[in-house]
DNA sequence: TTAGGGTTAG
């Protein structure tokens, strides 16, 4: 800065304020605030509120506030800006404070102020208030604006009212970029990766603007969820031409998208290409590595990390644990639970202790997963506490210990899971009942499942070739593409494999879930479906490919061990990525050393 | 001058 402060007049400020805008410290913003003082120049709001989102942009809250409190006529602008300042802080509540004292200080909230006051209510999750705000908007002809209408739809998306937020943007005359992008992420974040795809497709023909990198961001993350592979490399392409290859948040989404659709080759080519990777990419690389079996490559980044003095954050642990659950170094994984608190600063949340029952569980060490659960149990409500009794079930079960099992039915009763996962706390007591022989208790689950209208997801598989996903349910061969040949290509290899190599007929299920094995013709109407999207793969992609499988469920054991025999047999490579995490089989043998 | 984005166990 080479503005003296003897020569500073009102004329210099506004290329004053430029140079700070530009400026990497909080050290500068503090020197041009004194520098502007000692001028005499402080009284104009204009410049003052300027000064204050400089301070802001550094994360200094205090100094911003002080600055405000000199501000003798602050504007709505000041009052805006120091409201968002108390949300990036992680303080809301002060935001919905200040927006109350606006009108007594006698400055009326513009429609940046209401955007910014929705946003404070989605942070405290506080709906009731949002609507309160909402009725407001309308009530002070805001409807129409843009700006207002754009915060209500994320905090309707935010709180899970996906079709509220649609229904507002539907019955906008208007909409800007920030529009659609919100839009776009309410879908991708609420899983809802095909209506994300299609309203971007929407939004491009519109040929209005580019696409920014929150909208990439969404879409990256779109496919990811949906395990679109080819999609996601023609975004990755777009991505690249639009020069956001760069960002870290895009460059974490593309690696965690890459490894989610099983090309965990392409997820380190991208992460070689950053120089010097920061938090975001390593955490994404971390957990990806994990996901996909590399545990001591994970470690190995992570120590890379800790040496480069990047502090992880609780996804980070929680990516280095699940590393050391699916290799099998449990000794390991307890010692980062033991000592996250002291060594990082990162107090264990309900995920990494699920995650270090589940270790405890499948290594046999039962007794002590169930006490390390009911430690837990204090800090796992909701859907936390439903991922954590679902583990204690899913060990108990490999025991075969009852006692434990019922425990966990019954601490699974007393959740209140949110509306979303209902269904999968349902199902996890319902099991557990069958498998501790109450089955009484199991049909009462189910008949009130009923009752309520919940739904269980079907279970499915889908396989996506030349940019068109294709999906296979268990039993519905009437949906199946190409239903003849896989009918026929089954038949044969059925004969090939048979009961040789321990495989009795393809894993199937009728109505009631129970598995019968025989593999005769009426089993064939009720083949898993990733045996229909296998056989489906290995007509539609060239010898020599890898063929890629979604499942949204888990791959039960019969599926698994086929997916090896049949790997061998016809001399392809199956990557199959189940709710859980990623299987590659090649020549007889799965990545995951039948230890998943 | 004021608005949003990524990684999370089953």
């Amino acid at each position: 800065m080479t503005t003296s402060a003897a020569a500073l007049s009102q004329s210099h400020i506004p290329l004053l304020i430029r140079c700070i805008q530009t400026s990497s410290s909080l050290h500068s913003v503090t020197a041009a605030h004194s520098k502007i003082l000692k001028a005499g120049a402080a009284a104009g709001t204009s410049t003052a509120n300027h000064l204050l989102n400089c301070y802001l942009r550094f994360g200094s809250i205090v100094d911003a506030h002080k600055l405000f409190d000199d501000i003798t006529q602050p504007n709505v602008v000041s009052w805006t800006s120091l409201m968002a300042g108390y949300i990036d802080a992680g303080r809301p509540a002060v935001a919905v404070d200040l927006l109350r004292a606006m009108p007594i200080n006698g400055v009326e909230p513009n429609s940046f102020t209401f955007s910014t006051a929705i946003n404070a209510c989605s942070h405290l999750a506080d709906v009731r208030r949002g609507r309160e705000l909402h009725a407001r908007i309308e009530s002070l002809g805001l409807r129409s604006d843009v700006v207002a209408s754009t915060a209500l739809i994320n905090m309707y998306g935010k709180s899970n009212d996906i079709e509220a937020a649609r229904r507002l943007f539907d019955g906008m005359s208007h909409r800007n970029l920030y529009t659609w992008g919100t839009m776009i992420s309410i879908y991708s974040q609420n899983a809802c990766g095909n209506e994300a795809l299609t309203l971007f497709a929407q939004f491009m023909a519109l040929k209005l603007r580019r696409p920014n990198h929150f909208m990439f961001s969404s879409i990256v993350n779109a496919c990811a969820g949906l395990g679109r592979l080819g999609t996601g490399r023609s975004t990755h392409a777009a991505v690249f031409r639009l020069g956001h290859e760069e960002n870290d948040v895009i460059a974490g989404a593309l690696i965690d998208m890459y490894a989610k659709c099983g090309s965990i080759d392409s997820s380190r080519i991208v992460f070689s290409r950053i120089a010097a990777p920061t938090l975001i990419p390593l955490t994404s690389m971390i957990v990806s590595a994990a996901k996909h079996g590399l545990g001591a490559y994970a470690l190995q980044l992570f120590d890379e990390m800790l040496d480069r003095k990047i502090h992880p954050n609780s996804v980070t642990i929680l990516g280095v644990l699940h590393a050391c659950s699916h290799c099998g170094l449990l000794d390991v994984g307890l010692h980062f639970l033991n000592s996250m608190n002291d060594d990082f600063g990162i107090l264990p949340e309900a995920k990494h202790y699920t995650c270090a029952v589940d270790m405890l569980g499948r290594a046999g060490r039962l007794d002590e997963a169930v006490d390390l659960a009911r430690r837990a149990a204090a800090e796992a409500s909701g859907d936390d506490g439903l991922m954590l009794w679902s583990a204690v079930v899913a060990a108990g079960r490999l025991r075969g210990r009852l006692d434990v099992v019922a425990e966990a039915a019954a601490r699974l009763a007393e959740l209140e899971p949110r509306k979303s996962d209902v269904a999968g706390a349902y199902v996890a007591m319902s099991n557990a009942y069958n498998f501790v022989g109450r089955w009484g208790d199991a049909i009462k689950i189910r008949m009130e499942m009923q009752r309520r209208g919940v739904m269980k997801d079907p279970g499915c598989s889908w396989v996506e070739v030349k940019g068109t996903a294709y999906v296979f349910f268990a039993g519905q061969f009437e949906a199946c593409p190409r239903v003849e040949e896989v009918v026929e290509l089954l038949r044969e290899m059925k004969k090939e494999i048979g009961c040789r190599r321990g495989i009795d007929g393809w894993p199937w299920e009728e109505e009631d879930g129970e598995h019968d094995g025989l593999g005769g013709e009426r089993a064939m109407l009720g083949v898993h479906s990733e045996i229909l999207a296998m056989a489906f793969g290995i007509l539609s992609f060239p010898k020599g490919g890898k063929i890629r499988i979604m499942k949204n469920l888990r791959m039960c054991g019969e599926c698994h061990k086929v997916f090896k025999v049949v790997s061998k047999l016809v001399g392809r490579e199956f990557v199959v990525r189940d709710l859980n995490r990623f299987h590659h089989f090649d020549g007889g043998i799965c990545s995951c050393r039948d230890y998943w």
